[in-house]
DNA sequence: CTGAAAGCGCTTACAG
DNA sequence: CTGAAAGCGCTTACAG
C-alpha cells in the first residue's frame, strides 16, 4: 500500500501537523524533527497525493486568457481548446476566465491587460500585439507580480514570464525548404502572403522564410509582402489580383490566416497555372484545400498544446515552481494530404 | 462558490448517500427522488469533483505494459514515456507496471500476456506481434473481460479494445510523397529498409508506400525489401553491401528502426552517391542526420501521446466509459532539419 | 428505498 | 516548536 502521511507521521514519531510543515517547507520546525521526518519520507518512499493536497487546500488558480475576436478559424479553435482544456483543469482547481478583444489592436489590448490585472487573476495568458504600449501594461502586471504569459505571437522585451507559442523563425525556414524542394528546380516570383507586420509570429515567419530562399534557392524571387489581415475577403481580392497582372508565379507563402479567401483565388486559376502552396493552421479550408491539391502543405500549431501548456507554467509561476522549458516547447506540425489527422 | 453534493443534499432535501446513488446512477432510488436531485444538480449547475470522488472511492488501477526489450531508441524513449506518465498517473489512481519481452517473439508476447493476466489488472497494453498465437492469447484475456489496448503496431482480429498508434499506411503515403517530391524528376531505384515483416506496422507502411510510389512516382523502381530486424549492425552491413553492388539507387526509405547502422553506411558514402533518405522516429541519431544533411525527412510517433492514449482509454474501460475515438487519433510528425523541436 | 457516520490523504487554524 | 481536531468534496458500508 501506498505511504501517507499518517504513516510518515508515526514512523517519525510526530503529529500530522509537523508532517505537513516538513513537506511544504514550511518554517518552525526544530532541525531534529525535520531529519527525522525526512528520513521517514525516503525509507517510505513518500510521494505526496496531489489531488489530496489540493482538496484540502481549498485553493484555487483564477487564470485569464485573453484573445482576439478574430473570425479566423485558428482563433475559433484557440477558444474551443480553451474551454476543452478549462474542463480538464477544474480538477486541478484552476478557474479560466475569457476575455476578447479586438484584433491587431495595441490600446484595446493594454487596457484589457489592465482591466484584466484588476481581478488579480492568479495569472494572465495574452495573444500579443507587439507595441510599446502592450509592452508597458505587462511591464505594470509583472511588476504587481501577476505572472504572465504570451500565447501564440510574442511580445519583444523582457515583460513576460514565458511565451506559449512555436518559434516562427523555424516556421519560416520549414516553409522555405518544403517550398523551395516541392518547386524543384523551376524559376520565378514567390508570392508572400501576411496577416500583418504588426504581430511579431508573422513577421518572425517572413524574415526567416526570405532568408533561406534567398541562401538556397536561388532561381526563385520573393515579390513585397501581402498583409491581408487575416481577413478572407481581403485575402482573395489581393491574391486574385496579384494573378491577374503576374504570370511569372510559381509558389506562395500563406504565413497568416484567411485562407478561405486564398483557396477561393487559387480555385479560379488555371490548373497549369497553380503555384506551389505552403500555408499555415490545419483548418477545415486548408484540410480540403490539401486533399483538392490546391495547397501542398500546412504548417500547424496545436492551439491545444499552446493552450495546456500556458496553463501549466502560469500554475507554477503562481506555485513558485520551476519551468522544464523544455517540457514546454511547442511543436511546429507539418501535414500534407497524407498524414492528415 | 461551486456546489457540492452538500447543496445538492439541501436543495433536493435528501441525504448525501442519495445524492450519491443518483449521480452515479446506481439502482435503488425512487422515480420521484432521482428526479427531484437531477432537478437540483442541473439548477445549480452543479459537477462532480472527480479528483475528491477518486479519493473517497480509494480505487486504484492497476494497468500493465508489455514492451519488447529492443534496444533500439525509440523503445528506450518509449519506457522514458512511460515513466513519465506513472508518476502523472498516480494521481488518478492508476498504477502502471511495467513487463519486458523479448522483440518479435510471438511465443513469448504470448505468454507474457497470459502471465499479466493472472495479476487481473484493470487492463493490458501491449506493443502486439501480428501472429496467431499472440491473437489467440489476446481473445482468452479479453474473453476473461480484461481490456486490452495495441500499442504502436497492431494485432490483426478483432480481440482488443483498441489501437494507440498511428495510422502505418498513412505514414507509408507520406513517405513517398515526399521521397517522390524531394527527388524532384530523378529517375532510379528505391531502398526500402524494414525491421521485420512479422509486425504489422512495418508491414503497413512498406505496402502503402510501395503503392504510392508505383501510382504517382513512375520513374522510380522499389529494389526487394531488406529487413535489418531493427538491429544496428544487421542493418550497416545490409546497406554498405546493397550500395557497393548497385549504383542506380536515388532514394531509401527506412520504415523500422536501427537508424544508427544506416547513418553509418549512408556516411561512407561519397556525396554524389548521398540517396534522399526517409526514415522514421526521431532519435539522436536521425537528430543529427537530418541536421547533417545525411536524412532528409524523418516520420515520427510521439511515443509520450502514444502512452498517454493507452492510459485513458484502458481508464475509460474499466471504468465502463465510451472513448472518443477522434481524440485518441495519434498524429504522424514530420520534421525536417527546420522544425526539430 | 433512504440516511447518519466514518473515511479517502492531505491542510489549516487554534491551542499549548 | 509541536499536536489534536476539523474540514476539503466525495463515497461506502451499515442500519433501518
Amino acid at each position: 500500500m501506498k505511504p501517507t502521511v499518517h504513516d510518515i507521521a508515526s514512523r517519525a514519531g510526530v503529529s500530522l501537523a509537523t508532517v505537513d510543515r516538513v513537506l511544504n517547507r514550511r518554517p518552525g520546525v526544530s532541525a531534529r524533527t525535520r531529519e527525522k521526518v525526512d528520513q521517514a519520507v525516503s525509507e517510505l518512499g513518500f510521494v505526496r497525493d496531489v489531488a489530496a493536497a489540493n482538496l484540502a487546500k481549498g485553493r484555487v488558480y483564477p487564470l485569464t486568457f485573453i484573445i482576439p475576436s478574430n473570425d479566423n478559424s485558428f482563433m475559433r479553435g484557440l477558444r474551443l481548446a480553451l474551454e476543452e482544456a478549462s474542463a480538464r483543469a477544474a480538477v486541478e482547481r484552476i478557474a479560466i476566465r475569457l476575455v476578447d478583444v479586438p484584433a491587431f489592436d495595441a490600446p484595446a489590448l493594454a487596457a484589457a491587460l489592465r482591466e484584466a490585472a484588476t481581478h488579480e487573476p492568479a495569472g494572465i495568458a495574452f495573444v500579443a500585439v507587439d507595441a510599446p504600449e502592450v509592452a508597458e501594461a505587462a511591464a505594470e502586471i509583472s511588476a504587481a507580480g501577476i505572472p504572465l504569459v504570451t500565447l501564440v505571437s510574442d511580445l519583444s522585451g523582457t515583460d513576460r514570464d514565458h511565451y506559449a507559442g512555436i518559434d516562427n523563425a523555424a516556421a519560416g525556414r520549414t516553409a522555405a525548404s518544403l517550398l523551395g524542394r516541392f518547386a524543384g528546380g523551376r524559376q520565378g516570383k514567390v508570392c508572400v502572403l501576411a496577416g500583418s507586420m504588426l504581430v511579431r509570429d508573422h513577421r518572425e515567419r517572413c524574415d526567416a522564410f526570405a532568408s533561406v530562399m534567398a541562401a538556397d534557392f536561388a532561381g526563385l524571387d520573393l515579390l513585397p509582402v501581402l498583409e491581408g489581415r487575416d481577413d478572407p475577403v481581403t485575402v482573395e481580392r489581393l491574391v486574385a489580383e496579384l494573378f491577374s497582372r503576374r504570370h511569372d508565379i510559381v509558389a506562395l507563402y500563406s504565413l497568416g490566416a484567411g485562407n478561405r479567401g486564398l483557396v477561393r483565388a487559387l480555385d479560379r486559376l488555371p490548373r497549369e497555372r497553380r503555384p506551389v502552396v505552403i500555408a499555415h493552421e490545419l483548418t477545415e479550408t486548408t484540410r480540403d484545400a490539401l486533399q483538392s491539391g490546391l495547397i501542398d502543405a500546412v504548417l500547424n500549431q496545436d492551439a491545444g498544446h499552446e493552450v495546456r501548456s500556458a496553463i501549466r507554467v502560469l500554475k507554477a509561476k503562481a506555485d513558485g515552481l520551476p519551468v522544464v522549458a523544455a517540457q514546454e516547447r511547442i511543436r511546429i506540425d507539418i501535414f500534407l494530404k497524407d498524414n492528415l489527422p
